[in-house]
DNA sequence: ATCATCTGTTTTTTT
DNA sequence: AACAGATGAT
């Protein structure tokens, strides 16, 4: 190991362990005096392997980050002797943040503390030419990926149609997530790809890293795997140096990062002794939702057996959420069955906490506009800061109803881990220029931007530059510089490319001299790339050229241009502004980890949540995965959880009828209030989901098998019997009329009927009366379905509230095919039409 | 070489 | 519906 570290200087004055030693007082150390027995223990276990299952909202991140500071308070180690792995860039930075404020001050000299890929890069880079890189070498994001598969595809005269590049992207992915090089994937899956050549294009695309001088995101972790298997040496170097390793989310990672830490926290006997290793890995298998992207809950449950005579620690005490909350959250992952089994608990149970809300929208936009309501009415009736709520979605198409209709209404928001800095286009395109000039060897961004601007230097040029470059076997970039040299190009492009060629010669020498800031700047002038942007007349223009600016400003942090890279490459993502009080929006996945006073859960409907491709390639794992991100999204919330669920949206731009979800039915009565604004409300059981779409169960025979066995869906059934023919629900072709008038009356936007507070009594829970026909401000509600008479006959004009006006064309039961004037030919359900 | 039009595909989640 | 990529016209 050649960096200098404190083991070697001592502690630095002001350096992290000299402030946590002074921290220490004399007995207990009072960074442990707020902790709960369990938690204290999982502090204290510094030696030997120790697990801890911590429940969501139990103290975890205090957990790590006391236990890191004890550690260095109590001098067992430096700093730079400490391994600290989290998952995301997020929660490492929170923990330096912890960490800093436990010991007081910035946190400095935890060099090793950070996520799986950005250890793995400071890894590699020490070690780079044993895997036949550079120290410089880039990381390739998964555009560059896919565009380099694309070239490798054609390269072996596959149809790049039928073997689509994002499809072998996805499959290398899976690859390295499990540790396996070309040689030691699947046959089958070998394969399955490119006409069998799945193996040969893997290892294809690894020769072309190599000579790229590049790897992508798996090879963070698969290249020093395989440097820590074929060199001892240094992986007896780095077992020297971390004396404590921690890892965050352990329940999250995959077989490669799993490989990884065991190389690094198993160490070999010695003198016939099993060395002690000191590895602490803290998770919650009911909160592991990264199973599609490989991550093995298994991990957590073979501890174990990896680590022999390891301290295993439970975390269920809850100091986040109501006893509400919590109980609907345990009955709801109760329905799991693979699983560990722990029960949160709260020592303050109060019945006057507010209940867990599920709230029904007519459709997306109504969602939006009832969630925004409610925002308000917190914001003005109880004073609560828009920092203190979030909204939580499954898939970020849902974010943009939330974001327009916010818009709409002035509300301030923020949308976390939506479209990211880096990977906008023009932030991309300045990107490869700097990568350029950083790095002459990638061909890639070269290509991105030799004619970006338009230069004209189009498809045959490169062509010609490529063929020309694979002859001399060098990078694109020093190919132009020989080609330009002979008669091969048309004197025209020949010229153009002469200039690219200086241009990139001028700012790779500037390098070491200029600021990093004002060469970037005047690479942007020098080559068009701004000027391009400024004479762009279309409405995203000078936002594109804020961003640039934006991206020059963020470089001043870095010490230069390629560390600024390596930043870009690893996080992807820029820091937001946390200052202006804002609702944020993210998805459930970017949410664990976080917490909110209130948090709102919209999307609540079958194949959206849980979302179908899970159920159809998870089958009923995926299903419990689904209800994992579930259990993590009601989680999140201190004090409110409010559920919506919508009847129709609009999925790949046509608007589909949904069902609510599964998971509402499994949701205790006894901690959820169903909102419902009308009348007479029987219980949600009684009254409710289980009607809810009854249309939908003409055909749907497995719905009401299988899973369908809790107390609530029972109840559900019993009354839809009950209610017998004629009272199921809300397929009543009245019911969408009065809806609608409700809905404009108290709606507040004229001219979209379809928009619609939940309030104006949707019938979605059809406010059973159990027995009878249910009532809706006087008028009944539910009309026969049993007979199918549907009150429309062909040829008949109707009315319908997406579609328009139209025409009866066939009328099957209760679903009726009409020809719409705008929309064209629909299938649609009898009670979403109105005679006009 | 570049632009316009047409096609097909897409939308789960992320380091 | 929105977008990317491909194709054909200028």
């Amino acid at each position: 190991m050649t960096d200098r570290d404190e083991s070697k200087t001592g502690p630095r004055a002001g350096g992290i362990a000299a402030r946590a030693m002074a921290a220490r007082g004399a007995s207990a150390p009072d960074y442990v005096s707020g902790l709960n027995p369990e938690q204290r223990a999982a502090v204290e276990t510094t030696e030997g392997p120790v697990l801890v299952l911590a429940g969501a909202g139990t103290g975890k991140t205090r957990v790590l980050t006391t236990r890191i500071a004890h550690i260095l308070a109590t001098g067992k180690a430096w700093p730079s002797q400490i391994l600290a792995v989290t998952f995301t860039n997020k929660a490492a930075r929170e923990m330096k943040v912890r960490i800093g404020m436990l010991v007081g001050g910035q946190v400095e000299g935890m060099p090793w503390l950070g996520t799986f890929h950005s250890i793995g890069v400071k890894m590699l880079r020490k070690h780079a030419e044993l895997v036949g890189l550079k120290s410089n070498f880039t990381i390739l994001d998964t555009d560059d990926q896919i565009r380099l598969i694309k070239q490798l595809i054609q390269a072996e005269n596959l149809d790049d149609k039928r073997w689509p590049a994002r499809t072998f992207a996805n499959m290398l992915d899976g690859w390295k997530n499990k540790g396996l090089e070309p040689r030691n994937i699947a046959e089958g899956d070998a394969r399955a790809f490119g006409n069998g050549k799945g193996r040969e294009l893997y290892q294809a695309y690894q020769d072309r890293l190599k000579s790229l001088n590049a790897c992508d995101f798996g090879d963070l972790l698969m290249h020093p795997i395989a440097i820590f298997r074929h060199h001892p040496d240094i992986l007896a170097e780095y077992h020297q140096r971390f004396r404590y390793i921690l890892v965050d989310e352990y329940q999250d990672t995959n077989v490669a990062q799993y490989l990884w830490l065991r190389l690094l926290a198993q160490r070999p006997e010695r003198d016939g002794e099993r060395q002690a290793v000191n590895i602490c890995c803290v998770g919650d298998d009911d909160q592991s939702i990264y199973g599609w992207r490989g991550a093995e809950v298994d991990n957590i449950l073979r501890f174990d057996k990896d680590f022999p005579g390891a301290t295993v620690i439970r975390l269920e005490r809850n100091y986040r959420s109501t006893g509400h909350i919590l109980g609907a959250a345990s009955h709801l992952i109760g329905h799991n069955e693979d699983r560990l089994g722990k029960t949160l608990f709260t020592d303050h149970p109060n019945p006057d906490d507010p209940k867990v809300e599920v709230n029904a929208g007519w459709d997306s936009e109504e969602e939006a506009r009832a969630v925004g309501e409610a925002i308000e009415d917190l914001q003005r009736r109880e004073n609560h800061n828009l920092n203190d709520m979030a909204i939580l979605v499954r898939a970020s198409f849902q974010m943009r109803t939330f974001e327009d209709r916010f818009v709409t209404m002035g509300l301030n928001y923020r949308v976390i881990g939506g479209p990211r800095f880096y990977e906008r286009l023009e932030i991309r395109d300045a990107l490869a220029y700097f990568r350029c000039v950083c790095q002459p060897a990638d061909d890639l961004a070269f290509e991105r931007i030799v004619n970006t601007p338009k230069r004209g230097l189009g498809d045959a040029t490169i062509r010609l530059l490529h063929d020309y470059a694979r002859a001399k076997g060098v990078p694109l970039i020093a190919a132009a510089r020989q080609i330009v040299e002979t008669e091969e190009l048309k004197p025209k492009p020949r010229n153009t490319l002469r200039r690219v060629v200086a241009d990139f010669m001028r700012w790779s020498e500037l390098l070491g001299t200029t600021k990093h800031t004002e060469l970037a700047e005047q690479i942007l002038e020098e080559s068009g790339y701004s000027e391009m942007w400024q004479n762009d007349r279309s409405a995203e223009a000078p936002g594109r050229l804020e961003n640039l600016k934006e991206l020059i400003r963020s470089m001043e942090e870095y010490e230069s241009l390629p560390s600024f890279l390596e930043h870009v490459a690893l996080v992807m993502d820029a820091e937001q502004n946390a200052e202006m009080d804002a609702v944020s929006i993210m998805t459930l996945h970017s949410a664990k980890g976080l917490e909110f006073e209130t948090v709102f859960l919209p999307g609540w409907e079958e194949g959206l949540f849980p979302h179908q491709r899970s159920l159809d390639e998870g089958g009923r794992s995926g299903l419990e995965e689904e209800r994992r991100l579930a259990y993590v999204g009601i989680t999140r919330g201190k004090r409110r959880v409010k559920i919506w669920f919508v009847s129709n949206r609009r999925i790949h731009g046509l608007w589909q009828t949904t069902i609510p979800s599964r998971f509402l039915d499994e949701l205790p009565e006894a901690h959820v209030d169903v909102m419902e604004a009308n009348t007479s409300y029987g219980g949600y059981g009684a009254g409710g989901f289980g009607n809810y779409g009854a249309s939908r169960w003409d055909g749907a025979a497995a719905f009401n098998e299988g899973a369908y066995r809790t107390p609530g869906w029972r109840r559900a059934q019993a009354a839809k019997e009950d209610g017998g023919n004629g009272t199921a629900g809300w397929t009543g072709g009245r019911t969408r009329e009065i809806t609608y008038e409700g809905g404009e009356a108290s709606g507040g936007r004229a001219g979209r009927g379809h928009n619609q507070p939940p309030r104006a009594g949707l019938g979605l829970y059809s406010s059973a009366k159990r027995g009878g026909p249910r009532e809706i401000e006087g008028e009944l509600v539910a009309k026969s379905v049993a007979d199918h008479e549907s009150p429309f006959s062909v040829g008949d004009r109707v009315f319908h509230l997406k579609f328009g006006n139209g025409t009866v064309a066939l009328v099957d039961g209760n679903k009726l095919t009409v020809d719409f004037d705008k929309a064209g030919q629909k299938r649609v359900l009898e009670s979403f039409l109105q005679a006009v």
